[in-house]
RNA sequence: GCGGGUGUAGUUUAGUGGUAAAACUCCAGCCUUCCAAGCUGGCUACGGGAGUUCGAUUCUCCCCACCCGCACCA
């Protein structure tokens, strides 16, 4: 779990820095809000921007191994149930009110306790292997406690979920061993449904994509086919996922609709390389998360222990992020083997092998997926750059994004705005650079002010015209961390600018 | 889902059975030659719905949202 170490923000100041300055408000907010879900405002949805353009840019175009897609978010329900969804992401759960423990309907097991015919009671366990003996124990338990004559019928055991709706409350739960306390089996099934075309009936049930992977494996063999790749090559994909979950929690950390970054790299299926890419993998994302600005020493590895594997995994490690709520996952890398397309190969009766020219041979490729949630890194990024310190004594918050992640890269300011001459020049430099990027004008107040509005909304430079710009055409360029300033004319600025924000 | 807490402008707080105060922010104007200066003016709130009451932001109930635990997170 998490370790308690002081966070130098706590999430309430996030979330109200965030709605202040508009990165990102609640959902439906007029209506009293929806539980789970967000809106990006104006600030939010350029860093979004900007983050996912810095993921494309780094995983697919800079090199040459990778080649993107965008499936579809609805698709044939045949999908989920090869994938395994169906099966695994349905699970009738029962809650005891007692001791909150919380248990899966078809791994615990009830009796009726007969004494001579007559029923005198219930057992129950959780499933394991000697579940017959402990019930039957528990039995003689209860015979002996109600002090019943006569021969203790057979225990048969029987699922929960098959237990009548009169039976709930007398059923005792496994952690208290009294009745009362366990709730009916509800179901918590964590995907969306909804339904296609008119009719509302069975056949048109369809579900939204709970994760992006399965969009990649079904199209593996188009991508095959057409792409002009060779193992081992990855495929990426940008788009949205939804899940229901049951506690969304922590803001944007778990919500229902979030949008995933996900790659699907393809590898040989020799048994002896794939930990390999995997750890090239865990490296090339951390050192990712680095060049965003992430500092290492606010970054973990999580090795999840092969009991709490997915079902289509075979080894995964999260990379963890010291959230202001404790470490937590920001990126899974999971090696999948080649459970996915075998499952589609399986499911759908199509083929998934690929013909490997250098080897001469045949096979289903393995599968290492690195995925990370844009929402994620949206708030590890905010955690990590959010910083206070004073400057002539007075408290200044400022977000020291990475420029290439800042909503807003440069500010431009005329130093006063009752002196047209300033106004019309610095309307000059500002128009040039909107052509390049994201800038802000803004000669509203002091200047002092205006450096600290964007310090808190972590725009990284501020130019200034001044009176010497109008006799010599250079103009001062503010740090937004240092707050020093270096005076460059304009294609030193703009060069400057380029380097800092193209990364 | 369970238990506890909370809900008043954009934010942080005050207050009342007779519909509400302030600070900061924001906007406009004046002023301002580099780090939240000053002056003037302005916008904006009792989460939603029922009930009790002559009258509810205030009391009661239900719902919703948020926070903290627990459980869950294939």
């Amino acid at each position: 779990m998490s370790e308690q170490i002081e966070s130098k923000v706590n999430m309430e100041t996030l979330v109200s820095l965030c709605k202040r300055r508009g990165f990102i408000y609640q959902s439906s907010e007029i209506f009293g809000g929806i539980n789970g879900f967000f809106d990006y405002a104006p600030l939010g949805v350029e860093m979004r921007r900007n983050i996912k353009e810095a993921w494309w840019r780094d995983m697919v175009h800079r090199r040459e191994d990778i080649v993107g897609i965008d499936a579809s978010i609805i698709m044939h329900p045949d999908v989920w149930k090869a994938s395994g969804h169906i099966e695994n992401f349905t699970d009738p759960m029962v809650d005891c009110k007692e001791s909150k423990m919380r248990y899966r309907a078809d791994q615990l097991f009830y009796a009726s306790v007969i004494v001579d015919g007559e029923t005198i009671g219930y057992v129950s366990v959780l499933e394991s292997p000697d579940m017959e003996e402990k019930a039957t124990e528990q039995a003689e338990g209860l015979k002996r406690k109600l002090a019943k004559q006569g021969a203790l019928n057979k225990i048969e055991l029987k699922e929960y979920i098959e237990a009548g709706k009169d039976e709930f409350e007398l059923i005792p739960s496994p952690a208290t061993g009294k009745p009362g306390s366990l709730t009916e089996p509800r179901n918590f099934n964590l995907m969306f449904q909804t339904y296609v075309g008119a009719l509302r009936d069975e056949s048109a049930i369809a579900y939204l994509r709970p994760e992006t992977a399965q969009g990649i494996f079904t199209n593996f063999k188009n991508v095959v086919d057409t792409g002009r790749v060779k193992v081992p090559f990855g495929i990426a994909q940008i788009g949205k996922a939804f899940r229901n979950e049951i506690t969304p929690r922590n803001f944007i950390f778990r919500s229902r609709e979030f949008e995933a970054m996900e790659i699907e790299y393809f590898i040989p299926p020799d048994d002896d390389i794939w930990q390999k890419y995997h750890r090239d993998w865990i490296d090339t994302r951390l050192d990712w998360f680095e060049s965003i600005g992430i500092s290492r020493d606010l970054l973990g590895e999580d090795v999840h222990p092969k009991e709490k594997l997915s079902h289509y995994s075979r080894a995964t490690t999260d990379i963890t992020f010291h959230y202001p709520f404790g470490m937590h996952e920001l990126e899974g890398i999971a090696a999948r083997g080649d459970y996915d397309l075998r499952q589609h190969q399986e499911h759908s009766g199509k083929s998934m092998e690929y013909f490997d020219e250098s080897r001469k041979e045949r096979y289903i490729p393995h599968v290492i997926e690195p995925a990370l949630g844009v929402d994620r890194t949206f708030l590890a990024l905010l955690c990590a750059a959010y910083d206070e310190d004073e400057i002539d004594g007075e408290k200044r918050v400022a977000l020291r994004f990475h420029p290439r992640i800042a909503p807003i890269k440069a500010a431009v300011f005329p130093l006063v705005k009752n002196k047209p001459d300033l106004v019309v020049k610095a309307r000059e430099i500002f128009k040039n650079l909107q052509r390049r990027w994201n800038v802000f004008y803004d000669e509203s107040g002091a200047i002092g002010r205006r450096y600290r509005r964007m310090d808190e909304i972590g725009t990284p430079f501020g130019i200034t015209i001044d009176f010497d710009t109008l006799d010599d055409g250079t103009f001062t360029l503010r740090d937004r961390d240092t707050t020093k300033q270096v005076r460059l004319n304009e294609n030193e600025l703009i060069a400057h600018l380029s380097e800092k924000i193209e990364g």
